[in-house]
DNA sequence: ATGATTGTTTATCGCCTGATCACCAACTAT
DNA sequence: ATAGTTGGTGATCAGGCGATAAACAATCAT
């Protein structure tokens, strides 16, 4: 039983060109991956992808390098550099703005494969998320701080402080998170993105000229506004 | 080489009671799948807990059910029943209420451990995670929503529609991202907490308030304010 | 002390994983 | 047609996995 006769029902083998191959395989297995984790198997990836699995080491020195790949992919595809103009256009209203930005981010991030990609890259503990956290806070977060520090007619430093940066990450998580809980957790939520977005803009941006206007220190802002209210 | 001599260097066997053990075996075993996901192998959990491999099969009869266990401690542990007394307790201002509350819940989330965990489950797509948001939803949110339509003088219905819990979403994930920022992505944060959850709640309730001040319909209300304001 | 009980270990099984290599077959150039 | 190149496959290896069974040793009742 040492050598079998060779099998002449083999399957039919197609031949592609190397680089559809391989632009084939990272885009698959970026889906196998997303919905498997890393740990799963190159055995069942190969068997989605119609071919056998020695072949991926053909394409892929390993399977980690296979993996970097499916991150350049996710991480890099999705950042329109036309986002950084659009939030800072001030011939324009500014919720309309951040409504048309958010509709187009969540366009772009809210799926299945981004999202479990992203998490399961986080588990992982890689520097690419906090790669990815960095530019949300430079291209995004820091220009939504300054336009609405315009708009209260504060004066615009140049950087945001740190308590600024966090008030933009609350409304950003706030609404990444409806995501997470719709893609992720499949839970059900209320399907109108664009009313989600729309409300929790409004409530930002009311909220967020008052908080600040007290000029200067933001914390003692909050502070005072808060007590204020207690005592009402 | 079939049988080895017996090593008399074994090492020395500490007996503990079973229930000790088994305890014993329940946290530690949080915190390793916590580090290593559930993938984390069971070789590596025992040299962990200073015993052999075989011994965890004692104590439960497969791996599955070891993991279940510890989706139990981590899950039923943090719910405090006084929390929804203390959301809904009017001697106090809303605002007071809401920053003790996010202050305790987060003093018991905001690990490593409980983050960690929450998300490998979630994306393992169990109903645990459907199931617990499903519980924050009753106990928290719905609470919340009711008190901040109190507070702004609207009629108390007894269910909160679907779009003001998405608002209230925004608020309590903007909070939860903090940590997952920190404890997840190990990202830098502001690191005054307090400061945050306060500066959230100020933003939030001021917003809300306004933004539901139309009576009825919220997506209205939402709509004719922005559209105001993007006249002004 | 003696035997029964049971917590703990050693050794091992069958399976699956990532990776490798020799071989096969499809396309290309001649 | 023929030889060369290279995409693709079958067979296989070493190592790790969850799980099991038998042997050992610490404790308890007598």
């Amino acid at each position: 039983m040492k050598k079998a006769p060779p099998k002449r029902a083999r399957a039919k083998q197609k031949r592609l060109s190397p680089d559809d191959r391989r632009r084939e395989f990272v885009t698959k297995a970026t889906e196998f991956f997303s919905e498997e984790g890393f740990d799963g198997g190159t055995r069942d990836l190969a068997r989605r992808l119609g071919v056998t699995q020695p072949l991926l080491y053909r394409y892929f020195p390993s399977k980690d390098d296979l993996i970097k790949e499916v991150y350049r992919t996710v991480y890099l595809e999705p950042f329109d550099a036309g986002w950084e103009q659009l939030l800072t256009d001030r011939s324009r209203p500014l919720r309309e703005r951040l409504r048309e930005f958010y509709q187009a981010y969540t366009d772009v991030i809210f799926t299945r494969k981004w999202l479990r990609i992203y998490f399961y890259a986080g588990l992982k503990g890689l520097d690419i998320n906090r790669w990815y956290i960095g530019v949300v806070e430079d291209k995004i977060l820091s220009r939504i701080v300054r336009e609405c520090r315009h708009e209260a007619g504060l004066p615009e430093q140049g950087t945001p402080t740190a308590a600024e940066l966090e008030m933009a990450w609350v409304l950003q998580s706030g609404i990444f998170y409806y995501g997470v809980r719709k893609y992720i957790f499949e839970s059900p939520v209320l399907e109108d993105k664009k009313q989600v977005i729309s409300d929790a803009l409004d409530v930002f941006l009311t909220g967020f000229e008052q908080v600040f206007s007290t000029a200067g220190d933001p914390a003692r802002a909050a502070t005072k506004k808060s007590e204020k209210a207690a005592l009402a």
